[in-house]
DNA sequence: TGCATATTACACACCC
DNA sequence: GGGTGTGTAATATGCA
């Protein structure tokens, strides 16, 4: 297996070391990345529980939040289609 | 709505602008954070992205990456049991 | 709302009322479904029950269960990506 | 690990081999019965898909499943709170 | 576009 | 009985 091409286009080098260490070098960063996020999760995890020690229901609380998200994706949405008419009719920004 | 209190525990003021003012304070933290992990989940798709332009599958980078957590999950698994076990017979940690 | 077509896709039939029942049809198999499992959960919670009874500890035993649980899906994860590579080097199943 | 009792209590007999033929007895019932459960759940998601393919929505269906099961607690307990105000004022049921 | 998977919201069970 | 954690159900996202 170690010495077996694991890249589906040609390969640019005469070993299989180089693609190795770029794959392993590229999943490292993945499992980097995602570990931050885990963390980011849990702070947000914290933030719900620190509300709710002052009274908050986080379940409320996500509630809003979604609403909010949602208002903005609208918002955008609006303004990308206002965009597209006005580009449509020769409106520069 | 403006003058009910949100709080499901009393409140510690005579009014509500308080009470508003800190949620909102939660609120935007739990925005600000969920932003920030959007922004890491975008950069997990750039790195398969560019995984993917030198010539790896990102279909199998994520098997791996899955792998190695499911590995390491097992790992921590086996711990908390150890210590269950070690718990169950009485000894101390 | 009686006469409104709940279905998404082009109505087979003249009225409503073969919909409907069509529906209700799929709802109730999926309650009777539903209350099956339910029980098989009631189930579980009684040979839980019953193991504590005769001096095991409910929770030891979940995680024994987690526990090989997860060395299946690993098992099974491995698999797949060992298949996913022969795909990926052209050996065909 | 073998021969260390895994029960709380007292032990029953003078060797870990039968408690533990007996824990592998419990935890096998309960394997079998969450392979049944989880059998269930596919068959459950087999009627979501049947009824997608005739045009109705599973997302809709859940919604209406998720509302006649809180009708029916509702009711249940409804029916209970009434026995128990029966019972109180002595009429029996 | 439909399917598979990953994430998120919820509910139940255990512990204190 | 209230909080915490685990497990499941639902949704959202990415891939074929």
């Amino acid at each position: 297996m170690t010495s077996a091409n694991l890249q589906t286009k040609e390969a640019p080098d005469n070993s299989g070391e180089v693609s190795g260490a770029r794959l392993k070098s590229f999943i490292e960063r993945v499992e980097r990345l995602e570990e931050e996020k885990k963390a980011l999760a849990e702070d947000i995890r914290d933030v719900y529980s620190e509300a709710k020690a002052t009274g908050f229901e986080p379940k409320i609380m996500r509630k809003i939040v979604s609403l909010r998200k949602a208002n903005l994706e609208k918002r955008r949405e609006e303004q990308e289609l206002l965009e597209l008419y006005m580009a449509a009719i020769g409106m520069a920004e």
